[in-house]
DNA sequence: CTATCATATGAATACACATTCATATGAACG
DNA sequence: CGTTCATATGAATGTGTATTCATATGATAG
């Protein structure tokens, strides 16, 4: 037997260790929810909530560049999480499917949840 | 009447406008979802999914410094996603609620569709 | 084909933040 | 108390990335 040394937990890490997802998933996974993490792509998306906008729309309403907007765009369509279509000269973006909303409800209800907590303070 | 402009959109944007979460509610939001946009911090969430650990032990697991760990734990604390308890010298950290779970398996929902759509190519 | 409108994109800049290193706190034990 | 173990934390560094600026693409009208 190793000497135990301070604190073991060999066998416990050894555990979970084979339990844990790939890395591959959980780097995936964490570059998903970075997209939902910054605050102008949070409010593309919430534009986006209740019907499809052009670009330029997009940037009148959040009182923004319309090459920031594109920038972002680009980012959410090439994870999927909005999609286009051209109407001639104009170009329309829209969620790409529900998991966008149910995601965003989830965390808006942890914010809640915590607001709970603030009013006890 | 204002001489409309080049594509205007002005009645829509200023529905949307109203419409809108405020920009607090919005940044609040992203900052959550920021958390989880990190690799680190999502490994250590998934190492408490089955039980709490505590500091050294997840270091153990992650193969990453103590200091790196800790660091990542205060984030995930002051946002309410674990919390901690001292036992002795020891403290063990475990997820704070549910939503933690479910707003993971959300974004792991998206990622399995988009293999699918993978597969396909 | 040229001008114009809508959008995209490459490079540069500026800022946020994850990790490291060194050190501090804090509990238990002799 | 002084030492050791477990954890926390401040400052510095390096990397990632959001925005801006300038410019490119691409469609339409004349």
């Amino acid at each position: 037997m190793s000497e135990a040394k301070k604190h073991d937990h060999s066998a416990l890490v050894d555990k979970l260790h084979r339990e844990l997802p790939g890395d591959k998933k959980l780097c995936d996974l964490a570059d998903l929810f970075k997209i939902f993490g910054d605050t102008t792509r949070m409010r593309i998306l919430f534009s986006l909530f209740e019907s499809e906008l052009c670009v330029c729309a997009i940037a009148e309403l959040l009182e923004m560049t319309q090459s920031a907007i594109s920038h972002q765009l680009k980012v959410l369509k090439d994870n999927r999480l909005v999609a286009n279509r051209r109407e001639g000269k104009t170009i329309f973006y829209f969620l790409a499917d529900d998991h966008v909303r149910k995601i965003i409800e989830q965390g808006y209800e942890h914010l809640t949840e915590d607001e709970h907590h603030e009013k006890i303070i």
